[in-house]
DNA sequence: CATGAATGAGTATTCATTCAT
DNA sequence: CATGAATGAATACTCATTCAT
């Protein structure tokens, strides 16, 4: 009973392993799932038992990676408890992006394919431990900070597609200019999105 | 000469018509050269005295689509004078998501493949006169409007990121929230981003 | 021991019933073993329990279809008895092409497989009741109705082998026309097949 | 031009030729495409050029190998020339039975998948002058010989089934006699039939 | 320049069958 | 007896690319 389920357990685990390494190595579309089954020792029909084709295994994959990271920088964040809503969310993307700019294969995997409805739900995450809804962790953590917020999913959104979308060209490009260059900046503009977003009231006048 | 060149441009302008519908119809993916060539009533081998394979010529049709769109967008501006380089900018950026809204299928097969490289140079463009560097041009509206700026190119990185990957998602899947609703925000935000980088940076003043 | 054998029986019956409902719905080669286990209820290692494989299920099915169908006809034609062989020949058939009529896919499944062997023999009748041997029972009543016959073996050969193939296309496609219209055809040239074969032929007197 | 389409005839026929050898062989479900190919000295691309998938070659095989069927037997009637409709009939039809006595393969290829509907249109005839439609043919027959005839459609279809489905069990199986010792029945069968359609009303009892 | 017939490597997917539990 | 996870051989079909005409 409990072996059986082990054992499938362990087969969706090398499925996983051995697909993300070849979808990092050759790309998804170059990667065939004989190309899978090959090197996680498995037969073909095996494959199809676990997932309906290769578009599932991307998709759950996907879940599964980023359900990872978000996890990994929780757990720093964990042991390096810091203070405020805007330094944990600092905290958050800055080990996020610390990671993808040490494994460029997952943040070119996961920035093709990532968008904001896979990072609010994260819904499909294969182990259902990981289903953790980041959406909901961030408001979390905004309400223990009693950050006042009219529109939080607004605020998350804007910061999450713009973090998104320049770590991959600043990491894997360096175009328009390195990380390292581009990450003051970056935290700048975060910094004032927060104020946008935590203001009384998003038509008043900025403050200079 | 002339009439030669005539009728190279013509199958060139017909391929570039149907693969572009095609595209958006089916996915790029599931376009096949055949169903180029079928209907653009050609042969196949002719496809191959044009474009060297099924990515170059989606490169060369992203250049293309996106070149015609800032070039709308720059007329419109000609003929619609603002003064100041922010309402300049966000009148070409409202009036190119303005044309992104009323076509999706543009919207979809331009994000999944614009990157601030084809943004900044627009290179590959297939008709010479198209290929203005985009970076260039605002740049120069910069210039004229007389704003001061550091990093010019990291100021604009970040705007056409944030706009490019939020409007993706706002107006394919409404998500986290409409276009129409989204948009204050973005001004507001592009407002900062301003502010931010024309303004004396925090750590390091700027030259006079 | 009979518990054990009852439930033997409702397996082999379950299998039977669902796959004879999916040949119908789908045909034979179109319907997987899997398919029928899932919908019998049963697992896959099951079915090899009970036959061979799917060849050899659909082999002992169209007996069985067939054993019915003739047990049918001949229950039918105790409760009103006709008499002379003729009648009761016509009899028979009529109230098969009647079920068939209103059972298309049953047509449909025997028809591509009975041959004039199975219909003769009806060896692998599962249920060792039905394993009536058509022919016999057929020279039976022929015996009954104290009809002279040289060849009684050719003679229903010739008739089943009409009926059956003209049946098929009549009922199936009305080609090339109604089963109804074509009808009393049929039974004049039954009629005729029966002179034929009861009369002394022009070739060889009957002995007498 | 005409070379190419020599050519293309050519690789047409070799697909026949070879494919229709193959299913005598081995039967047209253990026959692989590639198997064709392979044998046919083609690409497997090619096949797909010639014909949609496995079964329309098929179709297109059977049509094709009745009609010259009937072509060789037409021949063989205009060069031994028969009086009486009667006559041609029974010289075609024996004609047929003896090819197909000799070639069991062939018997055994159409039998399984003739019908009514080909044999009355055979409109798919891959070579246009071998789409003759037999039922119009023996209807000019009659016409020749004057042959009145209420239902001639429905007379021929009762023959060609009877003929048809006998042939298959006597010639390959043997069962119930062999086709030499059936085929006088067969004849006399015939006779009545023909006997029984061109009297003047079907309805009329039959004359003793 | 243009054609389109021919190519054949390449891949996803199915499914009968087995066997450890 | 019953199960159903695992197997992997088997096969149909696609499509980018070439090259003789």
């Amino acid at each position: 009973m409990g072996k059986i389920d082990t054992k499938k357990k362990l087969k969706q685990s090398a499925i996983f392993q051995t697909s993300f390494d070849l979808f990092r190595e050759k790309g998804f579309a170059k990667t065939t799932i004989s190309d899978i089954v090959k090197n996680a020792g498995l037969a073909k029909g095996t494959f199809y038992l676990y997932f309906k084709d290769k578009y599932d295994l991307r998709d759950k994959l996907i879940s599964h990676k980023t359900s990872q990271l978000f996890l990994r920088a929780h757990q720093a964040l964990m042991q390096n408890p810091v203070d405020g809503f805007e330094n944990q969310l600092l905290f958050v993307l800055d080990y996020i992006i610390d990671i993808l700019e040490h494994d460029k294969g997952l943040l070119q995997f996961i920035s093709k394919n990532l968008s904001w409805g896979i990072f609010k739900n994260a819904i499909n995450a294969p182990v259902p431990e990981e289903s953790m809804k980041f959406y909901e962790y961030f408001k979390e953590l905004m309400a223990k900070s009693q950050i006042q917020c009219l529109h939080p999913e607004q605020m998350l959104f804007s910061i999450v597609e713009l973090v998104g979308s320049t770590c991959y060209s600043c990491i894997l490009f360096e175009e328009p200019t390195t990380m390292q260059d581009y990450l003051p900046h970056l935290h700048e503009i975060i910094h004032h999105i927060l104020i946008i977003y935590t203001q009384p009231s998003p038509q008043e006048p900025l403050p200079d």
